[in-house]
DNA sequence: GCACGTAATATTGTAGACAATAGTGGTTCG
DNA sequence: CGAACCACTATTGTCTACAATATTACGTGC
């Protein structure tokens, strides 16, 4: 698999045209990491020059992209980077504080020893890296407990939903990670959070979830205004 | 919305290749209905043929219907059917406790006197067709009540990922609305799901709701066991 | 000078052909 | 008689060309 013959003679080094590990991938991660602006159009012949593909792989990349919700299409009018409203990433953290709460209500269920203690030792991280103001880190080790607690809750359905949740709010929820009066608030929700997990309690552990969601929401709401 | 327009001369007379309108509506129709029983595998070439489409059309909806979780797509072995488990099915009704409380919270809230008037009305209708026995009324009216709350939620996130579920789980919930003394249960939640919106109690309308749908997980499981 | 109609252009949607890959059956060698 | 190898078939993945559609620009009539 890693010796594609690819006789291309001078193989597009400079540019991002490499070769085609799911051209959905590339394109995906380009609009997360801000490449395309929101509301740009994504013209399919030009996405299939820029990464030497043809149109109809561009065109399957954009419609999987469609499904996550990342890129908008217009029927005969092309593909957009969708723009995501403060209002609609509220209401997708709305919808996650649904599945997120059961997410965590499952992982307290269903714990071995070794996946609590990898909780706390995570917890005591996060509560380092706050305290050391390594707010990157802070936010890498976020990201990690919100895929660790789908991964223990061993709920496909709710994972399937939130990742492409997910995808979708990372922009705003950037926005809020790099300010650190609001890493201090929310690392001790995730504190309590794992707390409510590994103490097998799934009532508290939704609602653990639930009220730092709805922190979220309330931060979101503020930095706007 | 009773009035769709539908030209075809003769309504799907024989076949079901009539024109194009929407491929993918075709397919996911079928595969809803059951004439594509689960894990049967849909062959590109076959679909193309049958519903006398482009192979590349019927690739696209293929596409959309396996976002949609409809089918499973297995890469370079084609696709099939996607046969949904009790443990699926339990799965996704598990999520839809959360997204479709979180619709019933919302809709109490945004609710104008004629909304209430005609949920109120659509209460009885329901009472009534239990009474007499009518249950593919009952069920008909069933999906409406589910639908009219997810529109008067106005929380285009929540209903997107309740639209996507849905159609999952239709097989499932359809086995259930064949059983009279199971409707004879549900009809009184669905009523006290009712009463809580139009009263505008968010919080009594999400826990109506999910206790509603805590009861179907638990009359499924009985039903397969 | 403005509005409407019409042609030109840009872009997506569809089609058919080719290439790549997984499965299948047969054949031969041990 | 069994197992590995090889060719064959079926099916998907990709590419190029063509048709349909929407947008834009221009020109003409009022």
């Amino acid at each position: 698999m890693t010796m594609t013959v690819q006789d291309s003679p001078a193989a597009g080094a400079a540019d991002a045209a490499t070769l085609d590990p799911r051209v959905t991938d590339l394109i995906r991660d380009a609009i997360i990491r801000g490449e395309y602006a929101p509301n740009q159009r994504l013209i399919e012949a030009d996405l299939s020059s820029t990464f030497s593909a043809s149109r109809a792989t561009v065109r399957t990349a954009l419609l999987e992209l469609a499904s996550e919700g990342l890129v908008e299409r217009l029927p005969n009018r092309g593909s957009r980077v969708r723009a995501i409203s403060l209002d609609e990433a509220i209401e997708i953290i709305e919808v996650r504080m649904g599945v997120e709460g059961l997410c965590a209500a499952k992982s307290s269920q269903n714990l071995t020893a070794g996946d609590a203690a990898a909780l706390e030792q995570l917890r005591d991280e996060m509560i380092q890296a706050v305290a050391d103001g390594d707010l990157l880190e802070y936010s890498r080790l976020n990201q990690y407990l919100d895929m660790r607690i789908r991964e223990l809750s061993r709920h496909a359905t709710a994972s399937d939903v939130l990742a492409r949740l997910h995808a979708q709010s990372v922009r705003h929820q950037f926005k809020l990670s790099s300010r650190p009066q609001r890493a201090k608030v929310s690392v001790l929700q995730h504190a309590a959070i794992i707390d409510a997990v590994v103490a097998g309690d799934a009532d508290a552990a939704e609602q653990a979830v639930r009220s730092h969601l709805r922190s979220v929401i309330d931060a979101l709401r503020e930095l706007e205004s």
